[in-house]
DNA sequence: TTGTAGGCGTTATCAT
DNA sequence: ATGATAACGCCTACAA
């Protein structure tokens, strides 16, 4: 056998080797398994593997010939015991299943993903004790956390902030870096239109007391009616799902408004579905109109009038900006998140 | 000062020492600080924060107090560096917007909280490619995983399983446990309801070619249809999305069929949408079928026919399974999933 | 019941 | 450019 054929079948073999060991002892490779393969310092396979120039061409060359030779992948554990970085992002959410959530949701995945970041979910079920303990679980194992439907006491926000980067979507906390709707843009177009169609009593179906945005639609809503000479009133609060719509009819009704700004469009059909089912015509004789521009908003009939966020946007530069964050790079003002009016036709003229 | 006094405060003193080290170091409290100030050895602290009857009651009750005093939070990392296990779950969906894995997710996500896991969802984005590599990215620091609609090949499947616990809904792989609907009992009551109603002439609008549960429901209609003795065609495979039903609309009224069944309730709906387009009545001149029941089904108009699992329970017991298998426990045979007729308004009798 | 000691896989700090 | 060595925080035989 001459010197080049035992040379060549040396080498498979030592794979086969070692990849039995490692298989012997149940686990993964190693970086001391790609060490030995490739003849060098685990400490080089480290610096191979993590910092592209910082290593001979050559050696770079060998290591990673052996790493996919013997399929290796990092111990995330290990790494993380290391350098406090787990590479993971936590996405902090009241219900999961409020479709509301999916485009942050889609949106946060996406833009983690592409800085190679994980991104875990959690959900508090509209309960700020759940909250507290899903995020006091997380935060361990998590490099920064986005809170995208807080109902925390800004107190607690803001302990949690000083240990991880923390970003929030529509909520706002002294020194915690937010991502802020422009509730005013959004709401006077609201008032705009529905005075524009005749009407001057306007209900604001309010979402639940710990939300914060719910409380800045309805200031902005209360300035913008004042303003506009409009009567208003506040009817809440109330959860912020399809029963918690259908539950506040009666009290819509008596208030005798010819039309409903609800809190989101998740209580807006809610509200819809309980009118249809009284037989109350919308929009001949209420308006009603949502916020947030669902999935099922253009579905409903009639579809719904609505104030749109990119909310998927939204969760794209909460991501990034947690990562700023943990990277402690600057982070300048935020622009606020643009905000649309899509009339569709639950609003119409108000009735004579 | 009395002895009792000196002891008194010196307690609260050495917590204060302590606790600004740890500031100092700028990290969190870690077992060896625990044990300093309990005064007890770190592997007493680990036994008595990790097993319940080890430990004598005093000294578990000086080191609880002492843990809490400090704040202390486990370190995950840490820990899964030496045992091995993560305490985390991955759930892989192809799209993370469709309102179809919202259900399971939620499930999901309550029954690994329930468990004390933390659930760690993925996109593969449709893509198989995509996919893999979502996986091989979330292997390394998960205990176990749920395939909810994967588009990965049964050899790709099989291999996962030998590394980690997979279990998978609806989608059958040699030696991998899974969680499926029971197409048959679901997909009999339809045509079984479709030619009561007259229909001779039925179109399945078939889902991704990689879909297994798409394969699956067409056979069961292909058989059934057979049996009731009504002509069957498929169309597609068309994209799982309300686009995907929308674009299958010339090729759906080609076929003259005076009932669809669609894949899933998105592409119903967006076939139902581009009929109304064109002014075909629906369920006049033609009925629509989707399945999962999901969120808008009964919202659109007229409100959608459709074949609802309950997947949410089936989120639910793929993390159990999940975690049975983890733990190697025994897992049983697996009851298929209970499958349900909604008949609503998109259904009718067959145009004479 | 509790303490001692070693190791899990990686990165970082020294040397060389 | 590469090697040796010491952490990172926790768990777990083994000893006492």
């Amino acid at each position: 056998m001459s010197e080049a054929a035992a040379s060549a079948s040396s080498v498979p073999d030592r794979a086969d080797a070692i990849r039995s060991r490692i298989r012997a002892r149940g686990g993964a490779a190693t970086i001391y398994d790609i060490a030995e393969l490739a003849g060098v310092n685990p400490s080089t396979v480290s610096r191979a593997l993590g910092k592209p120039g910082r290593i001979s061409a050559t050696t770079a060359e060998r290591v990673h010939a052996a790493a996919s030779e013997l399929d290796f992948r990092i111990n995330p554990a290990a790494r993380a015991l290391q350098t406090g970085k787990t590479g993971m992002l936590g996405l902090v959410v009241a219900d999961i299943t409020n479709p509301v959530v999916f485009d942050v949701v889609r949106g946060a995945e996406h833009e983690a993903a592409a800085a190679g970041y994980t991104l875990v979910i959690a959900e508090s079920q509209e309960s700020s004790e759940n909250e507290s303990e899903v995020i006091e679980r997380l935060l361990p194992s998590v490099d920064g956390l986005v809170l995208a439907t807080t109902r925390l006491p800004p107190a607690t926000i803001e302990d949690i902030a000083t240990r991880k980067s923390v970003v929030m979507i529509n909520n706002a906390v002294e020194n915690v870096p937010s991502l802020v709707a422009d509730v005013e843009s959004g709401v006077n177009d609201v008032v705009d239109h529905l005075a524009t169609l005749g009407h001057s009593s306007v209900v604001f179906l309010a979402g639940p007391p710990t939300s914060w945005i719910s409380a800045r639609r309805w200031e902005a809503i209360f300035a913008a009616a004042e303003t506009k000479g409009l009567a208003i009133v506040e009817v809440g609060p109330n959860a912020p799902t399809i029963d918690g719509g259908r539950a506040a009819i009666r009290r819509v009704l008596a208030s005798r408004a010819t039309a409903v700004i609800a809190y989101n469009d998740l209580m807006a059909i809610g509200l819809m579905q309980a009118l249809a089912g009284e037989g109350v015509a919308v929009p001949e004789r209420i308006s009603v109109v949502g916020f947030d521009d669902i999935f099922g908003s253009e579905l409903i009939v009639p579809a719904l009038t609505t104030v749109r966020t990119d909310l998927e946007a939204a969760g794209r530069r909460a991501v990034s900006m947690t990562l700023q964050d943990a990277a402690d790079l600057p982070s300048g003002p935020v622009a606020p998140l643009p905000t649309q009016l899509i009339v569709r036709g639950s609003t119409g003229p108000a009735p004579s």
